[in-house]
DNA sequence: AGCACGCCGACT
DNA sequence: GTCGGCGTGCTC
């Protein structure tokens, strides 16, 4: 006899502070088929209330405790994490601060998630005079058995809540309980992942729709603007109609409701059609150069230790190939191997390329997958039929075995660390897998981020450099303009003297150029001519930015959206835009070429409808002489009639409150000034800048990174920053400024004391702060922070979550909340 | 966090 | 006496 099993399982419902694995007793009718891995039901905390968690041991129960809770329900028939995955989520636990659940979650594909959903049901045969004798006098006794009967004898517990209003149904529910009249079920549903959306299409003819509506127009604006919207469409995604309206969720449900339309859920993102007929590749040819590379990477891959490298290679020096060649050595010592990009919608042709050399044996994982289809492909890694994962930060987790190598493709791209819980870095991530698998992390990139570089300086990894461009083409000429110069005689566009002269040349050769804004979301803000106010989001700390698409002034942090008011509302002056966005330098172009097309490439053009890549397709068939956009045009574009490159504004990431920003102002310019010139035309590049003394702006003028690192590394030395020290950063969040500010300087003080004995005494570490977090107040709650620079050690850590864990449970701290993060984005 | 328990004042 | 407010402490 195998004895009674006990489980050990990290929960779902538990917050960082009491998160640890919690003891639970297996029912004997399972104890055959529960596994470590798998995901369970389980009854948590005074309430009972029903919570998912994930076995992570199993063991006999000694000694016996017969009084402990139960398993309900074991939710896979086969576990969805194996025992090195589990690993990984203790670890990334202490790494990055978060509970064991949350690494779990990020490690699974969306679609495998359930969401549990918990009814009170009443027992059959029960009618309603016995489930009134058995509430007694209790008032809200006889509104809970009212409100069930009425409601088909069962409520899920969302529902009861809504009713009750401010009263507590529990009380009442759990009296039913004890007297047999009511049951707590718990169905798990598969949860569809974020990635579906409500579509609203019209259930009316569009005359009778509108007949209904136009007396409406003035007591039911909101639902008057969506049905003369559908009326056009048809249907339409539901956060589009809400975008445009200013319409929210609860006008769609009334309408809905009302029968004027009708609301489903739709996934709406494809699986990257992996491009057919490709014809199948032969081994890469390697120049000298490459060859190098390769045959020192494969070592290092062979070697069966664990192992980390470097790729340092310029723009158009082939690193692909050398990636090609060697996956295809992995391939045939029946390993398996991981490339993470850093955004696939970039990648088509990385993605051919792979499909090319690879076909069916390549699995693909990006977060715009649909649910389903994403489950699909880990489901088909996991087998072993995919041995080649190509993929966003999230598929660094990918279930592959005998994994013998990681690539990071562009190992500096801020899209590598996580912004929601848990917040790692792939980089980091992909370091403890290739550990734990004994396999070669190799990091890419033409510009490496200074950590990286530092390490391999160091000896810690190893270093390979590509110097070579295939073509050899020399680098482009690179102009760089004085913006101040150009404002004191008297030009106050974003177009300078200089570049207007080089696109007119351009264009009278029938040539194309791609204007670069370096600037994040375009946005763009509206302030008073008279007063100078600018309008603010009444729950967050920010300005509102204008969005041409719906007219409306819209919050980047909660959403908030309202529409753009016809005057100043405090003093009725005229409203005038600032800052610079894509939008505004269109304008200007158009003013300045009156006859040419310029296309333009933000995140409010490129839409469902208006891929990127059409976009692209567009630019390049129809000639259009002028493509400006942010971010996404720096990256992978190679045309060959594109001969001019300008950057309109090169500092404005350079003023990020960031250790970051020169190194990414650094690497942003870099690329860009990388796309001049890759045909046979040759070309030129252009900087307008207000800092044109600045090195950075400089360095990369010249893609000089080795000037570039060697300034930024004594920088980020004297500054104490990564890789040196690391920032932990604690952030407080409460209602009242003053509880958080208050909860940020008895963290401190608490450091402080315990800095002051053993055995922390000796630990160099500094403290900055308590400071406002850069958007002070988000969604009603203020935010303080205190700033941890000290290296990344284990000790540190555990003081930090010691330090956590204290906050949590400070009377003072009534109604704070506190996290940490390590060297968040910020 | 979320929930129960327990203590206190207000109202039937 | 009961209802409901809020402070306190625990979660296998």
């Amino acid at each position: 006899m195998a004895g009674i099993l006990v489980a050990k399982i990290a929960l779902n419902a538990a917050t960082y502070a009491i998160d640890k694995p919690y003891d639970y007793t297996v029912p004997e009718e399972v104890a055959d088929t529960l596994r470590p891995g798998m995901r369970v039901v389980v009854p948590f905390s005074a309430g009972n209330r029903h919570t998912e968690g994930i076995v992570l041991t199993l063991e006999a129960d000694r000694p016996p405790e017969p009084k402990r809770k139960r398993i309900l329900t074991v939710l896979d028939e086969e576990p969805v994490l194996d025992a090195k995955a589990l690993r990984l989520a203790l670890w990334m636990r202490e790494r990055w601060f978060c509970t064991v659940y949350d690494a779990a979650r990020a490690m699974l594909p969306a679609g495998l998630y359930f969401s549990l959903q918990d009814r009170w049901v009443l027992k059959e045969g029960v009618d309603q005079e016995t489930a009134l004798a058995a509430t007694g006098k209790s008032e809200q006794g006889r509104q809970l058995v009212e409100l069930l009967f009425a409601w088909g004898g069962q409520a899920d517990v969302r529902q009861l809540k809504e009713a009750f209003g401010t009263k507590d149904p529990n009380p009442a529910l759990k009296l039913l309980r004890d007297k047999g009249v009511l049951t707590l079920e718990t169905s798990a549903s598969r949860g569809v992942g974020d990635k579906v959306e409500q579509v609203a299409a019209l259930a009316i003819p569009p005359e009778e729709a509108m007949a209904q509506f136009t007396g409406r127009r003035r007591s039911a604006p909101l639902q008057y603007a969506v049905v003369e919207l559908l009326c056009s469409l048809g249907s339409a995604s539901a956060k589009e109609l809400c975008y445009f309206t200013g319409a929210s969720s609860a006008t769609l449900r009334s309408l809905a409701k009302r029968g004027v339309l009708t609301l489903e859920q739709r996934e709406v993102f494809r699986r990257v059609a992996l491009p057919e007929g490709v014809e199948a590749a032969g081994e890469p040819q390697l120049n000298e150069e490459q060859q190098r590379a390769y045959e020192g990477l494969d070592q290092l891959v062979r070697s069966g230790q664990p192992s980390a490298a470097l790729l340092y290679g310029v723009t158009g020096s082939g690193k692909t190939q050398v990636y090609l060649k060697l996956i295809r050595r992995v391939l045939e010592r029946g390993g398996s191997a991981l490339v993470l990009v850093p955004e696939i919608a970039l990648t088509p042709q990385l993605l051919r390329l792979f499909s090319a050399h690879f076909g069916d044996q390549i699995g693909v994982l990006h977060s715009s997958l649909r649910a389903g289809e994403r489950y699909d492909e880990w489901k088909r890694i996991r087998t072993g039929e995919a041995r080649v994962v190509i993929g966003t930060r999230s598929a660094v987790f990918a279930p592959l075995t005998r994994l013998q190598l990681i690539i990071l493709d562009e190992e500096q791209e801020p899209t590598y660390q996580s912004e929601n819980v848990p917040k790692y870095h792939a980089r980091e991530v992909a370091k403890y897998r290739c550990v734990q698998e004994k396999g070669l992390l190799l990091l890419s990139s033409a510009t490496p981020s200074v950590e990286s570089m530092y390490r391999a300086k160091q000896g810690l990894y190893h270093l390979f450099t590509l110097r070579r461009r295939y073509n050899e083409r020399p680098l482009p000429p690179v102009e760089i303009v004085d913006m101040k110069q150009e404002l004191r005689s008297g030009n106050g566009t974003d177009l300078s003297g200089a570049l207007k002269k080089r696109l007119t040349e351009m264009m009278e050769r029938g040539e194309q150029s791609i204007l670069f804004l370096n600037r994040r979301g375009a946005s763009r803000m509206v302030s008073c001519g008279e007063c100078g106010e600018v309008p603010t989001c009444p729950r967050c700390s920010v300005y509102l930015t204008y969005h041409s698409a719906n007219g409306r002034l819209m919050c980047h942090y909660c959403g908030h959206s309202e529409p753009l008011p016809d005057a100043c509302p405090s003093c009725g002056g005229a409203l005038n835009f600032i800052g610079t966005g894509t939008q505004k330098v269109e304008e200007e172009l158009k003013q300045a070429f009156p006859q040419r097309e310029v296309l333009r490439m933000d995140t409010d053009t490129v839409s469902a409808t208006q891929t990127h890549e059409k976009l692209l397709a567009r630019f390049e068939r129809e000639k259009i002489p002028i493509l400006i956009g942010t971010q996404m045009v720096a990256k992978g574009l190679d045309f060959e009639n594109v001969t001019l490159v300008g950057v309109i504004s090169a500092d404005l990431s350079l003023y990020a409150e960031d250790y970051r920003a020169g190194e990414r102002t650094f690497s942003l310019l870099t690329q860009v000034v990388g796309r001049a010139g890759r045909g046979t035309k040759g070309g030129a590049a252009l900087i307008q800048t207000f800092t044109p003394e600045h090195d950075v702006i400089r360095c990369a003028a010249r893609q000089d990174y080795d000037a570039f690192y060697a300034q930024e590394i004594e920088l980020r030395r004297l500054r104490g920053c990564p890789p040196f020290q690391d920032l932990f950063v604690l952030t407080a969040s409460a209602r009242s400024e003053a509880g958080a500010l208050r909860a940020c300087m008895r963290m401190r003080q608490a450091l402080e004391s315990w800095l002051r004995q053993p055995p922390l005494e000796q630990l160099t570490l500094r403290i900055l702060g308590p400071a406002p977090a850069s958007v002070v107040k988000v969604n009603d709650r203020y935010r303080y922070r205190l700033t941890l620079a000290c290296s990344n050690t284990k000790q540190i850590r555990a003081l930090v979550a010691e330090l956590l864990r204290c906050a949590q449970a400070d009377k003072e701290n009534r109604g704070v909340s506190v996290f940490a993060d390590v060297n968040p984005l910020d």
